[in-house]
DNA sequence: GTTTCCGTTTACGTAAACGTCAATTAAAGC
DNA sequence: GCTTTAATTGACGTTTACGTAAACGGAAAC
């Protein structure tokens, strides 16, 4: 209701177990709040968490989607160090660009060969 | 020349070291030849360590690079098995296209984070 | 008031994907 | 023939990303 949180909520809605979500805070991705002992998430522990699991699917190490994460907070700009963040902005765009190519061509190949399969398929019947 | 190669040509080639070749040689991804006790690499192992490099870079385990290059391997068609051939080739296609509506995801958020990053550069020039 | 849930902390376990020796063997250069 | 140099096998070590179990706390259900 008031975009709040608890664990358990969190891991049901994005498929994850709790000691998952208690690990992405050990390592500093997640800085829920307390209500006494227990945990609370805010939206932003939401909307971080799906980048997180963005990251995952691409295969990203977990020190590697916190320096993702990093581009996306350190928005303050700290005046210095601009011109080193738009390095790692491209270098960022650049891997990316090259798994784009590798799917690109991962799904030319399955189709290639779902087409050998299929008229395999007709001549046999 | 002949299309063979040592094991420390491929390292070389791929940037790998030979202690990954073997690995990928024990995990039952590559069946080179032996000249004594010698690996010898042909051009289908060659072109099977681009597949599995191209299945890394796309975070991919190597158990599921293995069940994607028997894809590409089991072109025989068993007959039988043709319709849950199609389902497989069905989920691949499934999570390459999740994995680039990521990609095209952090992409957008790459450029508007860098916009500001530019725009802050020119207020402070 | 005690069982039953969550949630927490601590700690050890584990699978995957290699790295890193160490001991041998084989081949090639000179 | 001797010495580098490349390759092999075997074994143990390491990091990452969690799983799993134990022991405890608080709150709610009955």
């Amino acid at each position: 209701m008031t975009d709040l949180y608890t664990i358990s909520e969190l891991a049901r809605e994005f498929g994850i177990t709790t000691r998952t979500i208690r690990f992405y805070e050990d390592e500093g991705l997640l800085q829920p709040g307390r209500k006494g002992r227990q945990r609370i998430y805010s939206r932003r522990d939401y909307v971080r968490l799906k980048l997180i699991l963005r990251g995952k699917r691409l295969g990203l190490s977990l020190s590697e989607i916190a320096d993702i994460i990093e581009l996306y907070d350190s928005d303050q700009g700290e005046t210095g160090q601009l011109a080193s963040f738009l390095d790692s902005i491209r270098e960022r765009r650049g891997v990316l660009k090259q798994q784009r190519a590798d799917i690109d061509a991962t799904l030319h190949e399955l189709q290639r060969i779902e087409r050998r399969c299929r008229n395999r398929l007709k001549t046999l019947s």
